[in-house]
RNA sequence: UGUCCCAUGGUGUAAUGGUAACACUCCGGUUUUUGGUACCGUCAUUCAAGGUUCGAGUCCUUGUGGGACAACCA
């Protein structure tokens, strides 16, 4: 990477600007709070590369904080998930903290506010608040509850907390200002009862605090300096504001809420509702299925960390709306695959090619190179004989120029072996071709050293030995959305814009060797794309997910 | 009829009052036993109008466009 040479962001400036003002470059530290109630998915990484970036960056502590404050949405599995996820995109943590942890620490400070006057309990209904709290264009009024004793907050409260009162019966809010532009400040709610047990304090607490309460609470007591969330908690700043000027001590890190833009990547969505609702449907198989943006998503589909932190990397860190193209993200797989992965053999869509002119039973066991990007990753052998599967779009009859494989008459490589010449084919009676015929040239062998295996070719073809071939189940994806942007659509639901031919399962023909890849291991298909082996994978059948395919310029030229 | 945020090629991001640039995409070329990779090149950008200034993408004003805010969610 080139981290010496890239411009600081805004964020890194808002850093700068701190430490230039006296801030204690050991006083940064940083926090990534996802809630746990779903996976991790392409968007959370921008803020997982941003702050444990920064970390890195300044050699200073990030805190993994789960914010599971409400126990009607959260489970530990979610938990245990996205530590996965974080841990294999290569981050450390310094702390695991739950918002849990701080339970009482802000129970206490709640009360404590109470004695003050700046909070209350209110006991209307939820529709009864709402009216009073007006609109973004209209103040809000006074509740009838706003002015009830100390006396009286506090035996509520506490009662509260005893489960004493049912849900909605009463709450605990802010005693802000009901007039303010900012609808956040109206008053905001502080803790609901809510009689769920919580996934690690199971049944301690009858009362959850909310999100406002707790999290800039949060960031002050594991003296967070810096915390990042995006754009649309812009509003909320001012009441995190707010709620620091209740507990802060003038001596500690107080913290600094800043936001930036969420990413948002093509074809795709990202938000854990959307998420889930195409799990529930059974349009995927799974969190984890490989058309998924879910960070587990990409990871059974192949991607690796490295792409995803370059991408990160690439797209920087902003305050405006974006539409990363996905072309961005495949760029940086391709480009870490491309380094990564061996070359191996398989023919997706095979058809029969009989070598006429080679001998019946016999098999040569041909040297093949694992990389042409890096010969030390050795060789193998690859059977060849009389009868090999070819792709069947490798053929044609005829073709004019632009053609670079076999057709009738003319040369081609075969991969690794001699060079072929094209004499014909045998169609069943649709018309569809069964077997092609060729005649080779026993002196044009790959590396023979022969004038005539230097002979130049304009196409070289990737086979497989037809009595040597391996047949696996690969399972090609393509995008899950036909739109760029399927969830902004004003009248249509982004369930309409779901691609019908996003999975699409076939048989192919492998080289033998493949039969040593394991489970997680990507290899590039020759001329087809990159693969990883599948968890489906059992002993009788291989399973492959194609990652990526390989750029393809012929592609754009044969429409 | 509110408050706040944002606006640079098709996409993403820089330029911190001093020559508008980098990457992706597209298109073209060289190399190539992958129509891959690598390398080279082409096309293409400051929302608008005023103002300040020797000088404005950057500062100011107004407008236009986009977004956020009315969950006992986070």
């Amino acid at each position: 990477m080139s981290e010496e040479t890239r411009p600081n962001n805004f964020i890194e400036d808002i850093i700068e600007d701190d430490l230039a003002n006296g801030l204690s470059k050991d006083k940064l530290r940083f926090r990534f709070p996802p809630e746990p109630n779903g996976f991790l998915h392409i968007g959370h990484s921008s803020a997982i590369c941003l702050n444990f970036g920064l970390g890195e960056k300044y050699n200073q502590p990030v805190n993994l904080r789960f914010d599971d404050t409400n126990p009607a949405k959260e489970e530990a599995k979610y938990v245990k998930a996205i530590q996965e996820d974080v841990k294999w995109l290569g981050y450390e943590w310094d702390n695991l903290c739950f918002a849990s942890d701080y339970f009482q620490e802000l129970y206490d400070w709640a009360v404590q506010m109470i004695k003050d006057g700046k909070a209350y309990v209110d006991s209307q209904s939820s529709e009864e608040m709402a009216i009073q709290k007006g609109t973004p264009t209209e103040p809000g009024v006074d509740g009838p509850y706003r002015n009830r004793s100390v006396e009286e907050n506090l035996a509520l409260f506490e009662g509260m907390k005893n489960g004493e009162y049912g849900e909605g019966e009463h709450i605990l809010r802010a005693k802000i200002d009901m007039q303010s532009n900012n609808m956040l400040m109206r008053d905001p709610i502080m803790y609901r009862v809510v009689n769920r047990d919580h996934h690690r304090t199971g049944s301690d607490w009858k009362i959850y605090p909310m999100y406002d309460w707790t999290h800039g609470e949060s960031d002050y007591l594991e003296q967070i300096s810096h915390s990042f969330c995006t754009l649309e908690f812009k509003p909320h700043r001012e009441l995190y504001d707010w709620f620091l000027d209740q507990v802060v001590d003038p001596n500690k890190i107080r913290p600094k809420q800043r936001e930036f833009a969420r990413r948002n990547v093509s074809h795709t969505v990202t938000s854990k509702r959307k998420l889930q609702k195409l799990v529930e449907a059974g349009v995927v198989n799974g969190w984890d299925d490989p058309r998924m943006t879910t960070i587990s998503g990409l990871r059974r589909r192949g991607y690796t960390a490295n792409a995803i932190k370059n991408f990160a990397d690439s797209i920087g860190i902003a305050k405006r709306d974006n539409l990363v193209d996905m072309n961005h993200l495949e760029f940086h797989l391709r480009d870490d695959l491309n380094k990564a992965a061996d070359r191996v053999m398989c023919v997706l869509d095979p058809v029969k090619l009989i070598i006429t002119n080679y001998p019946e039973d016999k098999v040569e066991m041909l040297q093949a190179e694992n990389s042409q990007e890096d010969e030390s990753r050795g060789f193998r052998e690859v059977p060849f004989s009389r009868e090999l599967y070819i792709e069947r779009e490798d053929y044609r009859e005829e073709a004019n120029k632009k053609f670079f494989r076999l057709k009738n008459g003319k040369e081609v490589r075969l991969k690794n072996g001699y060079i072929i010449k094209g004499e014909g084919c045998i169609k069943d009676e649709n018309g569809v071709i069964t077997e092609i015929h060729a005649t080779y040239d026993p002196d044009s062998k790959s590396g023979s050293g022969t004038e005539a295996s230097m002979r130049r070719v304009k196409g070289t073809l990737h086979w497989v030995s037809a009595s040597h071939a391996l047949p696996v189940e690969v399972r090609l994806y393509d995008r899950l959305f036909t739109v760029p942007s399927p969830d902004t659509d004003k009248e249509k639901d982004f369930m309409e814009f779901i691609n019908p031919d996003s999975l699409n399962v076939i048989t192919a023909m492998a080289e033998p060797a493949m039969k040593n890849l394991e489970v997680g291991e990507t290899v590039q298909f020759q001329r087809m794309g990159y693969f990883c082996v599948d968890p489906d994978t059992t002993d009788e059948k291989m399973v492959f997910n194609r990652t990526v395919t390989l750029r393809d310029t012929w592609a754009k030229l044969d429409v």
